[in-house]
DNA sequence: CTACTCATGTAATCCGTTACATGATTGT
DNA sequence: ACAATCATGTAACGGATTACATGAGTAG
């Protein structure tokens, strides 16, 4: 039920259409809570019918119509009700984790090279937070209200693949003594 | 599909029954591959059909009757089929970040207060961790194999939470200081 | 002419959560 | 007496993923 909270936010920060929506959670938002295309349309369809967001339909030159949804009182109303609300830790499920503690079952040089790629996808990840952090909050002291707000979940995302990245660099290393040993 | 994969791994460790594997996905398995009992029967049921593990029923005294459950030579190779095969990065999905990002459009202190709960947790499950380090692996140093694979993982969960509880810190603290400026 | 972006959806399937259900034994 | 632990499941629902589907405009 997380999504429409979460589309909430975005719709709060600017009014969009669907498809808008979609391009948001594939960054910004999407850095903390992945969505298709198919869950937002199917999520819109559901928050308009709660009188969540209304949808205007705008016409374009050259392009096709779009509709965009806008945070209805009813909507900003129920945002600032689940906010208050307690959110469950997440449940973790680490598929990587799980293969490297099944490993011997396996071949653990591949499952080595599986961990080496995900090195290099956190540490791609990684270095996108940390250009969006220089480009967008280079006096980080300064900071309040909603920029703060925006600045502290990056940093949420900064330390979340550093720390991957170190892991992984751990366990390669570890693996390979153990494999040379 | 990947907890199929989790009871594979952990029946290979040890042969058990559906209820000693929801009990070890309370614990140890379950720290890094979440699962409740329901889950875990369906799963079994389905794994007996694949051919994947044998189930024997063993008679106990003074308790209801058990079924044991293996892993067969057709479970073991497709665990190591699974193995070598790519994993995809888990997909961020932090409900925390939401209400942090959207905290302006509700109260900003019950937010903070939120935030202070999930600190505590991650460091009541990072001094968990930190004990079993401890107990298991005093001389990491000298592992190998199955239990270096185990300490890894290990390791893998200390690092998230420490980052998690560090992270809910920086937040708490800048937060205060917003609030009161 | 090919591929990509803009724009919106439906349908099938899979997976996870919540609730319901039973029944014996052990400890307080 | 009551709660907890051992032991095993079914059923309903909801959310997520994958595949399918359409159609116009724009850049190479």
């Amino acid at each position: 039920m997380s999504l429409e909270y979460a589309i909430l936010v975005s719709l709060q920060e600017r009014a969009g259409s669907g498809y808008e929506l979609a391009r948001r959670f594939d960054k910004s938002i999407g850095f903390f809570w992945g969505a298709s295309h198919q869950q937002i349309y199917r999520s819109l369809k559901r928050m308009v019918e709660l009188g969540w967001v209304t949808g205007d339909a705008v016409a374009q030159e050259k392009r096709p119509d779009k509709k965009v949804y806008r945070v209805s009182e009813a909507g900003a109303a129920e945002l600032a009700r689940w906010l208050a609300e307690p959110a469950d830790p997440p449940t973790v499920r680490n598929e990587l984790s799980v293969k490297i503690r099944g490993a011997s079952y396996g071949e653990v040089a591949q499952v080595l090279a599986e961990v080496g790629r995900h090195r290099r996808l956190h540490a791609e990840r990684l270095a996108i937070y940390r250009a969006i952090e220089q480009r967008d909050f280079p006096d980080p002291t300064r900071l309040s209200g909603q920029s703060l707000h925006q600045f502290l979940v990056l940093r949420g995302g900064i330390r979340t693949e550093q720390s991957m990245v170190d892991w992984c660099d751990e366990v390669i290393g570890a693996l390979e003594d153990d494999s040379s040993a």
